[in-house]
DNA sequence: ACGTTGCGCCTTTTT
DNA sequence: GGCGCAACGT
């Protein structure tokens, strides 16, 4: 990292009284120029740490923002410096606000599965309808709430059925949110700016806290967020933006790349600096990647360099399938470090889909590498997490009919679907949550006895381990509360093996503790609801990866090309270099190739020595082997640049297995 | 009311 | 190759 800042990186560091777009390009120390210039502001220009908010769109990034700005200030304070991601800022404001946002304190969020399930139900009313149409109206709803657009208006310019059949439903998605106390994620970047439009008074306290803003991937802002933006920052627009377009990504989340151009015109008087000197690739890789990505249009042209070193050729493997690409993927790793002397964790392998990892995962346990995979979602869609989660949820917030429904019957208690829709029923010609009806009294004439019973024993399990928890020690009360409920007992009844038992239960420790600590935080900034806060958090994704000392470990990382934006490593191996997998098939079909060609770029960009790229000849998809051709950005690379590998693969399994012991005896022999 | 089994459907990326 | 969902059996 360059300890002294080049002219350029020092002219956006120097430019406070003007609105400025810095043009960053992969590598050329954009970080540096966010976190020395919020040091510069603070120590050379009088804002106070309080007044200056820093944004960005991963929780890993702002971690990593902060550690930096923090020991760069050394001793100074920096108490009240915001440094968050937009959902969390938005979070914030919600909270703080939340009673002119007409919503209790003790509101929860939900995440992607609960809107969906939430959608569905709300469709099931209607008509029947299946997956992908569900998933069609979860995406419509979230593009209307990125425009900024409410139910009202998507009704009044409905056109024709289906439109307005779909503005409907996002009419009373909306009603049921509100209901449920409850915001999505897109709620927590848009509710924030209604509330600014709408309340001179309100947006004026936030200026005057926020008096200035730095956003970092600013090319990933979408509508919404751009407004959220112009709103804190005023007329007057102390801001500094810091984009490159083409690292711009996520155009499927809502992003909006033009939102760059856009700055020209909304602020006459914006200052543009570019910033192109790469200090991370060795020159190869810095050729390659700008020859791939000159195939996209740009709207800024910009021209990357390096004075590094040229370095060694860019390997191609063509490998026979999935199992044998991750196999020599791990070789290679393997045969390079042990002839560099470097650490595992040097070593990055980045691939298009989640799925892909589970081959490469399974290759380096066999040559027992160290590894970790990072970034990926799945902890939290297991069904034990989802189930506290739920339980957590509900004690926060009884009025999340979601969480009720999820949980009211886990561990059985007997209530099944009928009374539970003659409770659904009777909740909803009240216009009360599912738990408030619970305690009515004209319920028990709607149900049989037996089903009141169960009802009346789970809404007072609530009701008492919510007043525990207001009482004082939450942990001990939640963790009383799975000792009652015999959750652990439920695991190990409903799990395959005793090992899935243990496993999942483990899960469900981890969870426990990141929630302990998440409560922990809460308590200590002296929050009014801190089981709230910490479940809030933990729904945001918060302490995924947080530890930063386990990222200094020894272990090669593994990720999605979307989770590595904004890193770097040593060594990169690239896989899946395929049509259909990078390109992806459904960018190809969508005629979406420039997004495809920028995530290669990516991808490409984070390597700062070597790069390796592999495909497989075949490939299994969807349970079944299908022939593939290599990628069309392996074409599109300097080919002078490139080493083509081909291997004789053995013909048969002992063959093959005989050559993998050959190589392992091999490696052990140099590294005794 | 609950559990099991078999069928058919996808599968991009994330706060 | 893994999920949810529907139908059936207890």
């Amino acid at each position: 990292m360059a300890h002294q800042l080049n002219p350029k990186q020092q002219e956006a560091v120097n430019t406070v009284e003007h609105p400025l777009l810095v043009l960053a390009g992969a590598g050329s120390g954009k970080t540096s120029v966010i976190t020395t210039k919020i040091v510069h502001l603070i120590t050379q220009c009088g804002y106070k740490a309080s007044q200056i908010a820093a944004v960005t769109f991963t929780n890993k990034a702002a971690r990593e923002m902060k550690a930096r700005v923090s020991s760069l200030l050394g001793g100074r304070n920096s108490r009240g410096l915001i440094v968050s991601t937009f959902h969390n800022l938005g979070l914030n404001i919600i909270r703080k606000e939340h009673k002119a946002l007409n919503f209790k304190s003790n509101f929860t969020i939900f995440d992607d599965q609960d809107t969906l399930t939430l959608i569905r139900d709300l469709c099931n009313k209607n008509a029947d309808a299946d997956k992908s149409e569900l998933i069609a109206f979860q995406q419509k709803i979230s593009n209307w709430k990125n425009d900024l657009k409410s139910p009202q208006q998507i009704i009044n310019e409905a056109t024709n059925q289906d439109d307005l059949a779909a503005a409907k439903l996002y009419e009373a998605y909306d009603r049921s949110m509100r209901a449920y106390n409850a915001v999505d994620f897109d709620d927590l970047i848009r509710y924030p700016v209604e509330l600014f439009r709408a309340n001179p008074d309100i947006l004026e306290k936030w200026q005057n806290k926020i008096r200035y803003l730095l956003v970092d991937e600013y090319q990933d802002t979408n509508t919404c967020q751009y407004e959220l933006v112009k709103l804190i920052c005023g007329r007057y627009g102390l801001f500094t933006v810091v984009g490159d377009d083409d690292q711009s990504i996520y155009s499927w989340r809502g992003a909006q790349p033009e939102n760059l151009a856009l700055l020209q015109d909304d602020y006459p008087n914006l200052r543009v600096v570019k910033l192109e000197q790469n200090y991370r690739s060795y020159g190869r890789i810095l050729k390659a990647a700008n020859e791939v990505i000159s195939n996209n249009p740009h709207v800024f042209e910009k021209s990357l360099w390096s004075d590094k070193i040229y370095g060694d050729e860019i390997k191609i493997l063509a490998t026979d399938d999935d199992i044998n690409e991750a196999e020599r993927i791990a070789n290679e790793l393997l045969a390079h470090k042990l002839r560099s002397a470097t650490a595992y964790s040097d070593y990055a392998i980045l691939y298009r889909g989640n799925h892909q990892s589970r081959f490469m995962e399974k290759a380096l346990i066999e040559k027992q590498i160290p590894y970790k995979v990072s970034g990926s979602t799945s902890f939290f869609s297991r069904t034990e997490i989802k189930d506290i989660m739920a339980y957590m949820r509900i004690l926060v917030n009884p009025d999340d009919d979601n969480a009720f429904l999820r949980i009211v019957n886990v561990p059985r208690r007997e209530i099944g679907p009928t009374t539970l829709e003659k409770l659904g029923l009777y909740a909803q010609k009240r216009h009360i949550s599912l738990y408030d009806a619970c305690f009515e009294l004209g319920l028990k004439e709607e149900l049989h006895a037996k089903g009141y019973a169960a009802i009346e024993r789970f809404s007072k399990l609530i009701a008492r381990t919510e007043d525990n928890v207001k009482r004082g020690d939450a942990m001990a009360v939640i963790h009383e509360l799975l000792g009652y409920i015999g959750y652990h007992g439920f695991l190990y009844d409903n799990s395959s093996s005793t090992k899935a038992a243990e496993y999942r239960w483990s899960n469900v420790q981890q969870l426990l503790e990141w929630i302990e600590r998440e409560y922990t935080n809460a308590e200590e900034d002296n929050d009014d609801n801190p089981l709230a806060r910490a479940i809030n958090k933990l729904m945001l994704r918060e302490m995924l990866d947080r530890n930063e000392e386990e990222a200094e470990a020894n272990e090669v990382q593994l990720m999605t090309l979307h989770a590595s934006k904004g890193l770097e490593f040593n060594h990169v191996y690239l896989v899946g270099m395929e049509e259909e997998l990078l390109p992806h098939r459904s960018s190809i079909e969508e005629d979406n190739i420039e997004e495809e060609r920028r995530l290669a770029y990516v991808g490409i960009t984070r390597a700062q020595k070597t790069l390796t790229m592999s495909y497989a000849r075949q490939r299994k998809r969807y349970g079944e082997v299908v022939d593939t051709e290599p990628s069309r950005f392996l074409f599109e690379m300097p080919q002078e640049d490139l080493m083509w590998e081909e291997q004789q693969m053995p013909q048969t399994e002992e063959e093959r297995q005989e050559k993998g012991r050959k190589n392992m005896d091999a490696l052990r022999a140099m590294l005794s």
